[in-house]
DNA sequence: AGGTGCGGGCAGA
DNA sequence: TCTGCCCGCACCT
């Protein structure tokens, strides 16, 4: 379902999505409280863009256990990168509960090789999203599972200290009427912290519905389990944590891909050409050196990722057009698939991002520029796309050349005029035959129906 | 303590 | 020069 844009209806912001994967965009409304704090399910951490317009985030990953173990429940262990650095070194020197072995960060890649990138832009009434990349790991404990755990122990901890401190000031008041000072009252043992497992089923990635109403609500999640059971990162038995989460298996391979099929706003950042150097990308065929039992350390994947070779593999990425949607070959290679780590690449059938107009990291700077679209297949499977037939404008116009770089910030003038927006200094990105077309939600993956917008030149 | 954002700075391309 | 990333800092919860 399909309808145009109402130019003047500025109720038509999204819904905030908490779990966006792919490449996709949104636009949240100004006041959109979880878009103002840039939230997302995903572990995201500043990155500097040098671009105090845009703030950039990329994503950690997922903390799992270099075992891969099973736990009890038959889930995984997926922990959520702490975001802070400092945090996150001491988080990976924990051990997993299960069995003790080393965690493990598993980073990721799912952007060409470097982590999924989320870029936002507050902009007047709205708040610009656009992510870039689709994760090529389970996800973790969402943000805010992590946080009301946290407050869950907190509560539970000191309401507890305080419950055996009236015990203990009546045992004590008992034979002594001033009261006195408890120097040797500790915790329980069985409170060691607020970071617990998150579990996952052993075959799928998580099923995290239950994170989406946490969203816009004061009270972000309100536990249903005991906090009681909750144990530490190191804690040394899982068994006592009898409230892990645990998430509902999905078959095999199923995942969501709604970046894939959710369509486009126009991008909050458009590579250049190049910049992203085809030797950057990761070869989906080849070898991936860190992916499995990985050293532990997040920062592995960059060099390693690097420098392999997707051009001995791919050649000269087409025409030297950069394409986010096209790099990956359709038939075949998808970093999905893993021999080692099976919820890092298990996600089968494949779907192949549709080519659409670039997406893509940038920092600084923000160039629009049109390309070729690369041929591409999609997955019955996964969702009925229909292609290229959604953006025939963009084909035509992707002509070389025929949109010069253009700096931004002016890249958001574009959704500036579909709000109503009146830029004083028009830009060159203000070409009425933007090639964007805005389309969501069609087929969005994590639960979320979504209304499907379409952005047509006309409409600018 | 940890999350978040900013910005300086570095290294590789 | 561009880009990705590290790192320290300040501020907040």
């Amino acid at each position: 379902v399909q309808r145009k844009w109402n130019l003047n209806d500025l109720k038509q912001f999204d819904n905030f999505q908490e779990w966006t994967d792919g490449y996709v965009r949104f636009i949240y409304g100004g006041e959109d409280k979880n878009a103002q704090r840039h939230l997302s399910g995903w572990a995201m951490r500043n990155t500097n863009n040098h671009n105090c317009q845009i703030l950039k985030k990329s994503c950690l990953g997922v903390v799992v256990c270099s075992r891969n173990c099973t736990l009890p429940d038959g889930g995984k262990l997926q922990l959520r990168p702490a975001i802070c650095d400092k945090a996150r070194q001491k988080q990976q020197k924990k051990v997993c509960s299960n069995c003790n072995s080393a965690l493990e960060l598993l980073p990721c890649r799912g952007h060409s090789g470097y982590p999924v990138t989320n870029f936002w832009r507050l902009d007047g009434k709205a708040i610009f999203f656009q992510a870039k990349g689709v994760h090529d790991h389970p996800r973790p404990e969402s943000k805010s599972e992590t946080e009301a755990r946290r407050s869950a122990v907190k509560r539970q901890l000191s309401s507890h200290l305080s419950h055996k401190k009236k015990i203990l000031d009546s045992e004590v008041g008992r034979y002594n009427d001033s009261g006195g000072h408890f120097s040797n009252i500790h915790p329980i043992s069985c409170i060691e912290g607020p970071e617990r497992f998150s579990v996952v089923a052993d075959t799928g990635f998580p099923i995290t519905a239950q994170h989406y109403s946490s969203f816009q609500n004061t009270d972000p999640y309100k536990p249903s389990y005991d906090p009681i059971g909750f144990q530490g990162d190191s804690m040394s038995s899982f068994s006592k944590c009898s409230n892990a989460r645990i998430y509902v298996p999905r078959t095999p391979c199923s995942y969501d891909f709604p970046g894939y099929i959710n369509p486009n706003y126009p991008p909050l950042y458009k590579e250049t050409v190049g910049s992203l150097p085809d030797a950057d990308r990761v070869p989906i065929n080849g070898p991936h050196p860190n992916i499995g039992v990985l050293g532990a350390h997040e920062r592995s994947y960059d060099s390693s990722s690097k420098h392999h070779g997707w051009k001995q593999i791919f050649g000269k990425a087409g025409n030297g057009d950069r394409s986010d949607y096209g790099q990956i070959p359709a038939s075949t290679s998808h970093p999905y698939y893993n021999t080692e780590y099976p919820c890092r690449y298990v996600r089968s059938p494949s779907p192949v991002a549709p080519a659409l107009q670039t997406v893509i990291t940038t920092t600084t700077k923000v160039s629009y520029q049109a390309y070729k679209p690369s041929m591409v297949k999609y997955n019955e499977n996964v969702c009925d796309v229909k292609g290229l037939q959604n953006y025939p404008h963009m084909q035509d116009s992707i002509s070389e050349g025929a949109y010069p770089e253009i700096k931004a910030p002016e890249d958001f003038s574009v959704i500036k005029a579909a709000l109503g927006y009146q830029d004083p200094i028009p830009t060159k990105s203000e070409r009425p035959d933007n090639l964007d077309i805005y389309r969501y939600g069609a087929c969005m993956g994590n639960g979320f129906p979504g209304q499907s917008y379409r952005y047509e030149n006309a409409d600018f």
